[in-house]
DNA sequence: GCAAAAGTGTTTAAACTACACCCATGC
DNA sequence: GCATGGGTGTAGTTTAAACACTTTTGC
């Protein structure tokens, strides 16, 4: 073995779901974490990750953590940052690029949860591994930020959704309360759902239309740089 | 020597900078690019960059090979994307974390340029090695984007400058016309500017006022995670 | 005075916000 | 009928764009 003179590379996957909160009423934004089986840091709650596979693409690194971990498949996933400080890991030094992903929240639901899987109420986190906290915090932000201007809250939802499930989902990422009229206008005028016609039946009140994602809406980066999927 | 299994990693740094256009009468982005002196792409052009050093910090790299190839200081710093497709580089696998600069118009006139290293206007490059082309495209496209949220375009002007110089900068970067009147009075109502009290003399017109950049102003990403520098 | 750019004022349209009010269903 | 959330209408406010007009300098 030979000294290892450059850095490790990993990558780390922040993934984000939708969950009821036992505290609030409504749903708040959870993430799954893993427990380190091993030194630095040992115990301690980490985000899912690992090493590079030679011929594996970085996005492809990053949703396979996801499903190792959790079992779900992200609707939602996008490079966040590459953190590299050489202080970050007491071990040596490692290079992480880290994603974040969006699942969808039913499917959430029937995640794997054990010993070393757990997950976490994301505004509450135990002081994890690493720099682990101020990359969940970044990425709290990005989400925040995006879910304002982006069509990302989709990626929370199925394929059918009203647009009272949207907007519950816009409440829960913001943490504020939005105005439904208001918000059907701006949805609407920005031809990123589409009527699918049918209803919402048995509901002790006006049933409410059902609307698909309409992906032939785009306008990102150019050459389909960013998201990875979504 | 022992197979390697791991990517290896690199960081590269696209320099923007105005420089007038011998074409166009209006100033617009240059960037430096450098010869390749072996193989893959011996010959060709490709941005700034080389391997990561053990105790360097990420920004630092960056910063490093911008002030190796052009002798500039950036005045603006900030991650731009990793690219980490397995194929992207033909002499075995490379993850490239690149960021992109700003440095200041009048000193990137003093900037060094021989044989291996030569300014190209950004929005007409000759084919670069590997993944380049695209790289440019996206980091031009971040520089447009953020020029118009952001206050970056400071970077390319000195301590103190006038309206019109700011003005001059967001049109050679966004390559349209803005209007004085209405510049004015967004610049002053973000408050990204102070006037100094002093203005111009000996101009055949009223005298401007010169501002400094304010820089209490911030409102970016928590941690201060980015920009690296400015 | 004239040319030229600095700087101010005004008008219009578009976007956002708040909130009143009607609609359709289960019970 | 009544409660409940779906959905529409509308007035007030803020923001942005277009453009006329005044100010201050050198020549």
């Amino acid at each position: 073995m030979n000294t290892q003179l450059e850095a490790a590379l990993a990558v780390s996957t922040v993934i984000f779901a939708l969950r009821p909160d036992p505290e609030a009423g409504l749903s708040t934004l959870w993430l799954p974490l893993v427990r380190r089986t091993r030194e630095p840091y040992l115990g301690q709650w980490a985000l899912p990750g690992g090493g590079l596979p030679a011929d594996e693409e970085l996005a492809g690194a990053a949703a396979r953590a996801l499903r190792e971990t959790t079992g779900l498949t992200p609707k939602y996933l996008e490079q966040l940052y590459t953190f590299g400080d050489p202080a970050r890991s007491p071990g040596g030094r490692v290079v992480s690029v880290v994603y974040w992903a969006l699942v969808e929240s039913g499917e959430a639901a029937l995640a794997v949860e054990d010993e070393n899987v757990r997950w976490f109420p994301a505004d509450h986190l135990p002081p994890l591994a690493f720099d682990h906290n101020r990359i969940v915090e970044y990425a709290l932000w990005r989400l925040r930020t995006k879910v304002e201007y982006s069509r990302i809250a989709h990626a929370f939802l199925g394929e059918i959704f009203t647009l009272a499930q949207l907007r519950a989902v816009h409440e829960a990422v913001l943490q504020k309360a939005l105005d439904p009229a208001n918000f059907r206008r701006t949805i609407e005028s920005s031809g990123t759902v589409v009527d699918t016609g049918q209803r919402v039946a048995g509901v002790p009140h006006r049933p409410p239309r059902l609307y698909r994602y309409n992906d032939s809406v785009h306008a990102t980066a150019p050459g389909a740089l960013e998201p990875a999927i979504g």
